[in-house]
DNA sequence: ATTCTATTTAGCTAATTTGCTAATTTCATC
DNA sequence: GATGAAATTAGCAAATTAGCTAAATAGAAT
């Protein structure tokens, strides 16, 4: 389970958006991208597989980039693996899973106290 | 559906603890308290009613706490309601609901692109 | 060994955020 | 209408964040 300090980091990664599309790149378009160090036949989507591949999508310098990937890891919403002099950054979903967790607890439990006090459930128009 | 910009409102919102704990709050304990408009006569939980009540809660200032319910507000993730001179405070389960949705959504189709590559499905441990 | 590539660190500036107090607004009550 | 309570706005200071360039580090390739 997620503490609050780890969620309180999370947030504070994805709350930039410069952040938030890296984010964004490595979970859906760079996922496939982690598997080129394992099946280095097959073609892979070029997104965000190292840092300067990263930076490449973004108007920012390399140093900027880099820090920004630093918070990720340290947020937990990426890995890192050094391979060579090369940065290979993969999504962590367990992180988003326990997110998702959380965000739908949250809910249910809302869902249920309303039926309690209301006798009623709710229907989404 | 929750655009980007409105997500990093969101994200931004909920990263700073004091926001984080109001929030919380409001959507557990206070959830009750949303009622005592509806029916006077019930007994409820005195967290989370009205800006002040909130900020006694906290070791901040009222203006300090204001502003932090107004960006809670911005983000859609409270409503706020004014009543003679009392604002009343309740949680958007709405906005919550969405964003279970969004993580859920990345989550499952991160795991069937796992399950496309590799054939297997993710038992979690 | 030298050079090149990928990345991080250091040091800086500008912008933003977070807190405060004092002043103002709004509404209720006397 | 005056007073009081609840909340917001204004204006300010301190801390943090986000960007940059230059320099340093680590590994690969010549």
């Amino acid at each position: 389970m997620l503490d609050m300090e780890q969620k309180l980091k999370i947030f504070k990664a994805l709350s930039n958006e410069t952040r938030f599309l890296i984010f964004k790149n490595v979970f859906t378009g760079g996922y496939t991208c982690s598997l080129d160090k394992k099946q280095p036949g097959v073609e892979v989507n070029p997104i965000a597989t190292c840092v300067s591949t990263i930076a490449e999508h973004f108007n920012f310098s390399l140093p900027t980039i880099s820090a920004h990937i630093k918070e990720l890891k340290e947020a937990k919403i990426i890995t890192v693996e050094k391979k060579g002099n090369k940065v290979y950054i993969e999504p962590n979903i367990e992180t988003i899973r326990e997110m998702a967790g959380c965000f739908q607890t949250l809910v249910s439990n809302f869902d249920e106290n309303r039926e309690l006090f209301f006798g009623d459930t709710l229907t989404v128009q």
